[in-house]
DNA sequence: AAAAAAATGTGATATAGATCAAAATTATTT
DNA sequence: AAATAATTTTGATCTATATCACATTTTTTT
C-alpha cells in the first residue's frame, strides 16, 4: 500500500529502501468510512493527509451555513487545511469523506523532523508546495476570469474522472454556481 | 539595499555573511520604470523577481482584452508567473509596474543551485512557498464565499497602504468586480 | 421491499453586478 | 499653463446566475 507514497517520493528524489522505511516510520496509517471528517472547522489539525484509496473534500461553510468547496483529494493526493496545519491555528475547513478512505498521516513535527535529517524530503516537499501554488493561481485566474460554462466545461476535461465519481450539486460548489444553475449548464448545452 | 532580502532571509533561517554575498551574486539587480514589464503574456520567464522598491502588477487579459489581476507585490515580495517560470512554459501573465521599481532577479537555475548547495535555502523556500499557498487558498475562499463588497472591505482591513496606492480600476479588477460597482460600494456604503 | 433520505431537474422570479454611455475629476506630458 | 490622457463617478439598462418552490429520480437505511 505504503508504495503509492514511496513512487510519489522517486518521481522527484531517489531514496533507499531503509531510508523509505524510517521515513514511512514517521507516518500513521488511517481508514476512515464515507461521512466521517479527517479535519473539522474550530479543531486542532494534527495531520497532513496522503490518500491511499478513497476521495474526500475540503470545504468551508459560511455563515448561512452554505457549503463552498476549496479542493478534492484522491489517491497519491495531499489534503489537509495548510493554513492550521503549519500555523497551529484552528481548522476553518471540514474535510470529509466521499467515499471510504484510507490515508496516510504526518504530523507537522514530523514533517519539520524529516525535512531537517533529509535535505531530499525538503526538496519533495517544496516541489509539491510549488506544485500546488501553480493549481491554486490557476483556480484564482478562472475564478476571476471565465463564467460558470467555461469553469464546467474545463473542469470536464481536466478532471472527467472526478466528474463520474461527484455528486453534482458538489461539482457545482466546487465551481461556484448553485446546484440549479449547473444542472441547466448541462442540460442546455 | 540587498539588506532587504537578507534580513527576509534572516527571519526564516540563520545565515553568515559571507554565505549571504555569496548567495547574493546568484542574483542581478535591476531597475524598471513605471509601466515597464518585468513579464510579458507569451514569453519566457527567466526570472523570479524580489522586490527592494516599487510596486507592480501581475495580470491576465482574456480573450476581450479584459483585465484580470492575480497579485501584486510590494517591497519585500517575491513575484513572477511561477508556472512558466517553475515549468519552462511561456507566460501567461504579464507583470508590470505600478511605479519605478527596483529587483533582485533569481533565474529557476541559480534557485535549484542554491537549494542543492545550501539545504537551509532550500527550507526556505520552501516556508515562503507554504505562505503563499495559504494566500492564495484564502483569496479562493473569498472569491467562492464573499460578496464583491466583502471582499472590498476585507481588502481595506489586510492592506490599507496598498488601497491608498493603487487606481481604483485596478484595485475593482483584483477584487473582481467592475470599477463602476466598486465605486459605488463605497460611495453607497 | 418499503420507507426515508439525498440528489437532481425544472419553472418562476429576484438580484448582484455587468455593461453602456457620458460627464466630471485628476494626473501626466508637452 | 495648456493640452492630452487616464481615472473616477453617476445614471440607465441588461444579464448571468441565485433563490425559491416543488416534482422526480436515485440512493441509502431499516
Amino acid at each position: 500500500m505504503s508504495e503509492i507514497l514511496r513512487d510519489q517520493f522517486q518521481k522527484i528524489i531517489a531514496i533507499q529502501p531503509e531510508e523509505f522505511d524510517y521515513i514511512l516510520g514517521h507516518f500513521t496509517y488511517k481508514k476512515f468510512k464515507k461521512h466521517q471528517f479527517l479535519v473539522q472547522d474550530g479543531q486542532h489539525v494534527t495531520f497532513d493527509y496522503f490518500l491511499l484509496s478513497g476521495c474526500v473534500k475540503s470545504y468551508y461553510s459560511d455563515e448561512n451555513g452554505k457549503m463552498h468547496i476549496l479542493l478534492f483529494a484522491l489517491k497519491d493526493w495531499w489534503i489537509t487545511d495548510y493554513e492550521a496545519y503549519y500555523y497551529q491555528k484552528n481548522a476553518i475547513v471540514n474535510i470529509d469523506c466521499l467515499e471510504d478512505t484510507e490515508v496516510l498521516c504526518l504530523s507537522n513535527d514530523n514533517r519539520e523532523k524529516l525535512c531537517r535529517e533529509f535535505h531530499q524530503i525538503e526538496h519533495f516537499f517544496r516541489k509539491k508546495t510549488n506544485r500546488r501554488n501553480v493549481a491554486l493561481q490557476n483556480r484564482i485566474l478562472s475564478l476571476l476570469s471565465s463564467s460558470a460554462k467555461q469553469r464546467y466545461e474545463k473542469f470536464l476535461l481536466e478532471y472527467p474522472s472526478l466528474v463520474q465519481k461527484l455528486p453534482k450539486h458538489i461539482l457545482a460548489s466546487y465551481l461556484g454556481v448553485s446546484r440549479e444553475t449547473l444542472s441547466r449548464l448541462y442540460s442546455t448545452k
